[in-house]
DNA sequence: GATGAATGAGGATTCATTCAT
DNA sequence: AATGAATGAATCCTCATTCAT
């Protein structure tokens, strides 16, 4: 009989699985809307159809909703940068497809982004008690990137430049323009703003022609 | 005797102006180190050193005081802004100007700017009901920079780009310059983050020799 | 086959009854170590080492735990008195048997005399709605050793006093011997204080000699 | 003007100590007739006639509220118990004068000895942190009946017994009393308890005439 | 104007109890 | 019979705001 408990406790772990990530969604979309502070627990297990009690037997506090709902898209977004650079050859190829892989993710992810880009990099400024997984999760894509810049520049393929700070300005003008894609102020003919973003790295990581000033 | 009354409401007036300045200071500081949702009324009122019903004779919610907060710094680092970029000729001079500007007022003005870098623009993410000033706040020295990337296009001493976009540019790689210094991730020597900011746009910017790519 | 399903039943009788044994002392472990209201049901159960839900099909509530547990120690208590109060003849042998068991008891079942003097009286004190049961199962041994003054009375071996009121003067001096012991607040050479208890009862019910005041 | 502000200062002072005392007698009835645990914060406050954040501006916690409605009147109860023993001469008076006013502060403040007989006997039990102001408050006459016992000793007055398990036995046998009183157990022609209580301490305590065994 | 006592709505969290499996 | 996930009522405490002094 031992085979019929184990289905069961599969069956049901997984049906506990579904109920997590239902609530991590459901707490995403409405930490999205009103961040952290205005949301209230109860609204949580509303949205995610489950009695507030319920929410408490998956999560330990609300803080740990919103840090799990983090986490988990943070590590996927993370997952699929490392896979969509791997996949090109040329530094060029791998910083646009860091850019449009997170362009793309803005669309069918808009509630992480916005959790992202508003409130956890507040948290880190007030120099919030995150713990390292979460720092890590937060850069590891900024690494990436740094790795790739001192490939280029070991090639030549790139001008000597720091490759951390190279990655820091790929981070700082993506996360602009996710910022303002999401706030609806980008130009009705998307992509130019992307293709302005790489433009600018482009020309100004070229191997030096002459110098410009 | 009506100049007598003049003169007292003209100190009263003096005198609440500097209660309302106090009371800004104190409510930066206090919302920089805890942010808004955990701070409360009575520790600002605390910190200037008037009672919790003083604040409300100054302003009508804990709302106001921070935007208000905001908006004074904003406004003063807007016309600073304009005046150091008057100040210079070149295009180069104004950026430098503009990016330096705000690494001293990093160092005089810490509160407003963890405000501004963690609050105002997630508040902004979550659409909130923000007046026009406050768009415009955020936004003129923005417009500052594109006009003078429009004027240096028109002078050939920039290769032709969008102006705005270009603008857009160097707001976000220095937003992120500020964000890394107010976390202490900065080199040690300081400044080589800045000059790397300069070196990229000019790079970026200088008018054609041969396509980079 | 009726026979097998008799001994079958019987076997479930017995192991039911083990399980609402083990459950109930599972409860007066916790509840004595934390009161009635700081345990929780779910404790009790990891105690007992079983699901929540099972506790509740032994007991319809969390207050029915608590007086079951009590009930049946307090019942077991009032059952040893009586044996040792019968298996000896003189008054004064009595008493001491009533008083010894008493601090045997503390030894061996410490959690029920926590639960006994801590919260059933209180909730005496505060009129519940206890049944007459408990305060049969409260009052019994009470009852016991006002029948053994009034025989003693009876035999001219003690001087004419209320039973009643003797009795209950026993009850409350060994209760604070029990509370003191429980706490930790008596002597190390242990024994003198029942001894002063015995002394104290013995002199005050001695038959007159000369009037003391 | 200065008088002014003093003047009004202690009106409000006297106002908030009113408020205080007042929640402090709503907190005994409340507390008394639901113990602790049952009762809460916002009965009390009604029962005061204030809202429920009121109270939190008067003590910290319900525990607070609790702990101080305790120790003002273990307090008062102690300081009376020091003057009445004091006004006579004789132990017997002393131990008469110490009966006798817990048997009226039981009329008269029902409530406070509700929850001290009841439950702050069991917090103890339970080993709560109790501050040492609070042990030293609940022991602090049976101190006094300590010295009274040894001063008689020294005189000869009563037999050589140890003092503390003299006054021990009177707190035993005095909670007793209170408890039946409470409990509406006691005999209807009052007084008789008492007076049994008082008789068998004479008694036992009286100096040797032969053993009573 | 200034004060700070009073208010009471609001929210996170707990936990006894139920019930589908 | 046993389970443990789900429930949702209950409660402590906070704090923005008001208002009598």
């Amino acid at each position: 009989m031992g085979w019929l408990l184990l289905i069961m406790n599969n069956r049901r772990k997984e049906g506990a699985e579904m109920r997590r990530s239902a609530l991590l969604q459901a707490a995403r979309c409405v930490f999205a809307q009103r961040g952290f502070a205005e949301t209230n627990v109860e609204d949580i297990a509303a949205k995610a159809g489950v009695a507030k009690g319920t929410v408490y037997l998956y999560f330990n506090s609300k803080e740990h909703i919103y840090l799990a709902a983090f986490l988990e898209d943070a590590r996927r977004l993370n997952r699929l940068t490392r896979e969509r650079m791997d996949a090109v050859q040329s530094w060029q190829d791998k910083l646009r497809a860091y850019i449009e892989l997170r362009m793309e993710y803005l669309e069918s992810h808009q509630e992480f982004l916005r959790i992202y880009l508003a409130e956890i990099r507040s948290m880190m400024l007030r120099g919030a008690r995150l713990c390292s997984e979460f720092v890590h999760a937060a850069c590891e894509s900024e690494m990436l990137l740094a790795q790739m810049f001192a490939a280029a520049i070991a090639k030549g393929e790139i001008r000597k430049v720091d490759p951390e700070l190279a990655a820091v300005a790929v981070v700082d003008l993506t996360r602009g323009l996710m910022e303002r894609r999401l706030l609806g102020w980008c130009r009705p003919e998307g992509g130019c703003d992307v293709q302005f973003e790489l433009d600018l790295l482009y020309h100004s990581l070229a191997p030096a022609c002459k110098e410009p000033r």
